[in-house]
DNA sequence: GTCTATAACTCGATAGAC
DNA sequence: GTCTATCGAGTTATAGAC
């Protein structure tokens, strides 16, 4: 990174503390990290931010505002399942792919404080998973797909769409592939999950 | 905690170096934390394990060997493969109902330091990922599953086992669940998991 | 706005009494 | 083995010059 000149000091700082907290979490980042990667003195960071603390909020509430507003809006959309299910697997992949350190960030983040984070990003609504489940259990009632717990079913929605990301390191040692090669994969997964789903399920 | 008389000392400070760095992470745990909850002073916990680089060494190989050796015993089995399915999605759930805040705590550590980890856990050998893998692609072509790619059914696998504990706090949030409740639904997915994967491949 | 210097504080680690 | 007291390194945060 260090001295973008077509940035301006705040950016390069934003640009920067997400890289650092990202990479070692609030506790383990030092403002001395973000201030030589933004190429720039600790003591602006104070100028711009105030606190430590002040700056990582900053930059986890972007974090959780790219993440879970698409979701909520697939989830509430009005869409056939199966098409809902293609919709979310991808559109969600289309984010995480190019953040594909967001997601353990973010977990990360709420494991630590599940309270005070559940208000920050929901507000006073829960994420609207029940809407999904609701219609998973008409569509099992009119026989079209097979009998099945509508909360384990969304469960491994997520867990196939998030957990790749959340392993992502152990993944590539295990595998032994590169980047390129996760990415590719990962690609692959935008259509691959709906598939895997619906040959389960489908009657 | 704070003062089981029943433990020694050593077991005392390593169930709460446990549980304190297990909740906030190598970089965010405090020594101090460590001793309060032990009911015991600082200065102990060096007497007894050198540095807080150690502590943390331990409680982290304790973690590791708790999760790895069964899944690679599993992977490494000469069993069918839909019977390897069943009997690693079982093993594996019935070790982290038990330990469900390992999984994170692992990962983390790993992403932090993926190569010194590697070494650490596995020696050189890499986990026998691609003998499942090999057993899917036989199956394949014998034509008693549907094809699919076996890196990504391993994923699949996987995540569908893995995720639930990663985002524990996220789900029961969302879906307003205590911990009992949580448990239930993972117990549940001990066979939940290879039905639903059997179902989508099986032809 | 940006820098240097330094204050204020946190935390891991050690010394030394009991 | 266990404690109190304290050191010293490393960090966040501020003061003040430019």
């Amino acid at each position: 990174m260090v001295k973008k000149k077509d940035q301006s000091t705040e950016e390069r700082i934003l640009a920067s503390a997400k890289k650092i907290f990202v990479e070692k979490g609030m506790a383990g980042a030092r403002m001395q990290d973000i201030a030589d990667d933004a190429g720039i003195n600790k003591a602006l960071l104070h100028y711009y931010f105030r606190s430590k603390e002040k700056l990582f909020e900053v930059i986890f509430k972007e974090a959780a505002a790219r993440l879970f507003p698409t979701i909520v809006n697939i989830l509430n959309a009005d869409l056939p399942l199966f098409d809902k299910l293609r919709r979310f697997t991808n559109d969600y992949l289309e984010i995480v792919i190019e953040n594909p350190y967001l997601p353990l960030f973010v977990l990360n983040e709420i494991n630590k404080q599940p309270h005070a984070f559940s208000k920050k990003v929901f507000g006073n609504n829960r994420p609207p998973i029940h809407k999904l489940a609701e219609q998973i259990e008409k569509e099992i009632r009119k026989k079209t797909i097979r009998p099945i717990s509508p909360a384990h079913l969304v469960m491994n929605m997520m867990s196939m769409c998030v957990f790749p990301f959340l392993g992502k390191p152990m993944i590539q040692l295990s595998m032994n592939i590169d980047d390129a090669q996760f990415r590719n994969l990962m690609e692959e997964r935008k259509t691959m999950i709906a598939d895997f789903i619906i040959a389960s399920i489908k009657k």
